[in-house]
DNA sequence: CTGTTAGCGCGTTCAC
DNA sequence: GTGAACGCGCTAACAG
């Protein structure tokens, strides 16, 4: 391994000098900088990281932490997304992206103590909002710095979170339902734990409220995501004795069970009944018939948050702050005027 | 931050007896491991990666790289998978994952680079195998650990890695649809440069050979990954004066553009058209038909990869071998017998 | 502008 | 069984 020494004794200058040059310091002369960096050059000098981050206190590196239950989670194309997000900046910033699972939340929450407390990384992304969360406990308690993607149980204004306006995205889309005519709209929605579900779910109830519809409860369903829970939710919706012609279904890949269980039953789409959904993963532009949906900007979600978190970790100083990510609505084949 | 020497004040024995304590060393008394655990406990003492990588010139942590065109490539469901199957043995391991992507090979060749002359990590998975792989080029230079996921362009034997056999996959899929009658059977592949394309149409040929059927060069089709590809190659097929009854696809995601198209076009499938896919990825049972489908397990892929990795990390001299994951055939909805 | 010195936190001799 | 001393590769004062 060529070391800071070698290139020394190569220059015949001393090895702070060149660890000058490597930093760019402005007082050394163009003529050694250039001398240093030839010789660098020459022998193939890299430094190493290790040294470095022991006297710097400074990784350049961040670490993005999964949701625990990372069986199902990485079944949502949202995670590949995010990290392509994520990834850009971290390349582009010359930082490093260390990925963390664990099955458990116990075994995450370990992980993480790990990663703080052994300096592994500068920040953190966790790639998920939960209730109560310890992970978030522990970092808040040791003010370590990261950021959330998604929307912080509590404590809104003093935990730097990306998120879109899902109230916004949820009460337009569902208008786009009303303007086309519909008036028995459903909504089907994630767990009522996760904010996007809730956040998503009071649009499509002010939309309707705005546009004096009546709102029946049992239009609106909660259940897990993917298939089951589609499938289970549209057979729900299907035995109303008034069917909706129009459902708001919180993410794609939900709404693909539900297409396919209202295929099984011989439910036209959009002929019978409307659909749109929220995230615009490719899925959606694939399905038949290709979904209306919010693009939310996964990547932009991603990204973003990398960004702040570079930022924070580099001033600890920087207040915390709520990034919002426009969305956009892509409108595709799955929704039709009514009647 | 509490470092070694803190736990050997608060015991009164010297940093170097708390460093045998945590290396496990046995010629330490159990008083005095007693003593200085506790201790640590106590203080919140965590061990600093930088400072023991510096010295042990190991970091218990390993790279992935991911495929040039981060782009298209994490729309794929593959990637999230994989990770994952790596994510658990890096996990349980207690090693940490790093990953690394980059927009254009010559980005992602210096991000692989530094990496290795930063040591950043112990070893390297590829995630993907390309036709004249400059990071292979460069890790073999340098004899850097790595494990490839899939096929290596040559030297098959001097590269560790890890795949499926393709071939028989291939071949029993294909099979399959002849048991079942099908005599006109067409083949949509992904580049003709991977190797996965290139196995599995060998497969396909082969047994279409062993039925003494013959292959017609038109039902073979190579095009690129995703709808865009799907839809071309089925038009193409469709256009044909004799139609194919059965279709080997060689990824899920191609087969979703494929069955859409087929269904614009009016073709029941499996009614008129049968259909069997690869990958097994989480769609295929979400398509409507259900897909049959080789369940390429790539979870265990990515599982074994890591795992073969981590053992060349710790013992150089373990000669590098080939991993073969099982495949399962999964049965659903999209063959039928024909006529 | 550049060299010298002193650690960063830890593992590893080599003594005792 | 344990301590002292040294060095991993690098940066950051302090000199000059």
């Amino acid at each position: 391994m060529v070391t800071i020494k070698d290139v020394a004794k190569e220059t015949g200058v001393s090895p702070s000098t060149v660890s000058r040059v490597i930093a760019d310091n402005p007082r050394i002369s163009p003529d050694t900088k250039q001398k240093v960096r030839e010789a660098m050059e020459r022998l193939g000098y890299h430094t190493n990281i290790h040294a470095r981050n022991l006297v710097a206190k400074s990784t350049k590196a961040i670490g993005a932490i999964m949701p625990s239950s990372a069986n199902k989670a990485l079944q949502n194309p949202f995670f590949p997304e995010v990290l392509r997000g994520i990834g850009s900046v971290i390349h582009e910033r010359q930082y490093s992206l260390t990925l963390s699972s664990g099955e458990t939340e116990q075994e995450i929450l370990e992980e993480v103590q790990r990663m703080v407390f052994g300096s592994y990384v500068d920040g953190l992304i966790l790639l998920y909002s939960r209730v109560e969360d310890p992970v978030v406990a522990f970092l808040e308690e040791r003010d370590f710095p990261y950021v959330m993607i998604g929307k912080p149980f509590d404590r809104l204004e003093e935990i730097t979170h990306v998120d879109n306006d899902n109230f916004m995205a949820g009460k337009q889309i569902t208008n786009h339902l009303i303007a086309r005519g519909h008036e028995k709209i459903a909504f089907i929605g994630g767990s009522k734990d996760l904010f996007v579900t809730r956040d998503r779910e009071s649009g499509y109830l002010a939309a309707l409220a705005d546009a004096d519809l009546p709102h029946h409860e049992d239009y609106v369903i909660h259940t897990e995501f993917l298939k089951s829970g589609g499938k289970e939710a549209v057979e729900q919706l299907l035995s109303l004795p008034i069917r909706p012609t129009g459902i708001v279904v919180t993410d794609d890949l939900m709404s693909l069970g539900v297409l396919s269980t209202l295929e099984e039953s011989g439910v036209q789409v959009p002929g019978d009944i409307s659909l749109v959904s929220f995230n615009n993963v490719y899925l959606s532009e694939i399905t038949r018939p290709a979904l209306t949906t919010v693009d939310i900007n996964i990547y932009e979600l991603g990204a973003q948050s990398a960004r702040a978190l570079i930022e924070r970790t580099v001033d600890k100083t920087i207040p915390p702050k709520r990034i919002i990510v426009p969305y956009t609505i892509i409108y595709r084949g799955s929704v039709k005027e009514y009647p």
